[in-house]
DNA sequence: ATGGTGGATGCTCCA
C-alpha cells in the first residue's frame, strides 16, 4: 500500500476543523502536515482529530500566529524541535516515519510586502531563515538519507508557478533573490520536487489564491507556494502528486489548498 | 495606482 501524504496551510485549525475532517474523509491521507494552525498546544483539537483516525499527533503551536502539526494514522516518532533565527515561532516540526523516513514540515516566513531586507525586517527574516535551514541541511544531512520536506515555503520558484512571471518579479514570493535562496536550499541534498515530477513545466500550477481577488476562480491569479520534496533514494518510490484545487472553493476556504503525494514504502 | 479579504485578538497585528 502506498503512503499518502498531504500538506496544507489551513489558516486556523480551529476555524477550519470541519474542512480538515472533510479532507480526511475525501482524500484519506495517511499523514497530514499542517501549517498556520494559529493555536497554542493546549487548545489544539486533539480529540476530534484522533476520533477521525489520526491518533498520532505532533503539535507545535503558539498563540494566534504560525504553528505546525503532523497528524498520522500510522505510528511516528517526534524528532528534535528546532528553532530558527533565534525565535520561538513554531515554524518546523520533524517526524520519523516507518521505513526510517525523516519528515520535515516547514512554515517559512511570508516576508512582508517590500522585497528589500534593509527596508523590511520581515523580508530580512525570510532570507535569514532560508540561509539557516540551508546551512543546517547542508551540514547535518546526507542525500542518501530518505527524507521528505513539505510545507508552505512561501516561494513560487518557477515561471510557471505564478500567473505572471513578469508582473511578479518584484513581488515577495517570486523575487530573484528568494528563488535563488530556495534553489540553494533545494540543492543541499538534491531535493526532488515531487509535484513537478508529475506535472513538469511549462504547465501552470498553483496552490494559493489571494483572498483579495473579487473572484479567485475567474481571475486565477495563483502562485505555487506549497511544496513536497523528497531526497534521491525516494525518487523511484513516487507514485503520484495532486493539488486539490477544488478546496479553494469550499465554504470558508483557506487561501491555500492541500497538496498530496503517494509514495511506495 | 490602489486597495482589495480574512484570521486572531482585544482597540492592531499578520498574511
Amino acid at each position: 500500500m502506498p503512503l499518502r501524504l498531504t500538506t496544507w496551510n489551513i489558516n486556523s485549525v480551529r476555524l477550519r476543523l470541519p474542512l480538515l475532517l472533510r479532507l480526511m474523509q475525501q482524500e484519506k491521507p495517511d499523514v497530514i502536515c499542517l501549517q498556520e494552525i494559529k493555536v497554542e498546544d493546549g487548545l489544539f483539537p486533539r480529540e476530534a482529530i484522533a476520533a477521525a483516525g489520526y491518533e498520532h499527533q505532533i503539535v507545535r503551536g503558539m498563540k494566534g500566529y504560525n504553528g505546525v502539526a503532523i497528524l498520522s494514522r500510522i505510528p511516528l516518532e517526534r524528532g528534535e524541535d528546532r528553532s530558527w533565527c533565534d525565535r520561538a515561532d513554531s515554524r518546523h516540526a520533524i517526524a520519523m516515519l516507518p521505513g526510517n523516513i525523516e519528515l520535515h514540515n516547514f512554515y517559512i516566513p511570508s516576508g512582508g510586502d517590500i522585497p528589500d531586507p534593509v527596508q523590511n525586517a520581515k523580508f530580512a527574516h525570510k532570507l535569514q531563515f532560508l540561509d539557516q535551514v540551508t546551512d543546517w541541511l547542508g551540514a547535518e544531512r546526507k542525500r542518501s538519507r530518505p527524507m521528505i520536506l513539505v510545507g508552505d515555503l512561501n516561494i513560487a520558484p518557477l515561471e510557471c508557478d505564478v500567473w505572471s512571471h513578469k508582473q511578479l518579479l518584484d513581488v515577495v514570493s517570486h523575487t530573484p533573490i528568494e528563488v535563488e535562496k530556495l534553489s540553494r536550499l533545494q540543492g543541499t541534498v538534491e531535493w526532488v520536487d515531487a509535484v513537478r515530477h508529475f506535472a513538469p513545466p511549462p504547465g501552470k500550477l498553483y496552490t494559493w489564491w489571494s483572498y483579495r481577488a473579487r473572484d479567485w476562480l475567474a481571475s486565477d491569479r495563483g502562485r505555487r507556494l506549497d511544496h513536497v520534496w523528497v531526497t534521491p533514494p525516494l525518487r523511484k518510490n513516487l507514485r503520484s502528486a495532486s493539488v486539490l484545487r477544488d478546496a479553494r472553493g469550499w465554504q470558508r476556504a483557506s487561501d491555500h489548498v492541500p497538496v498530496t503525494i503517494e509514495l511506495d514504502t
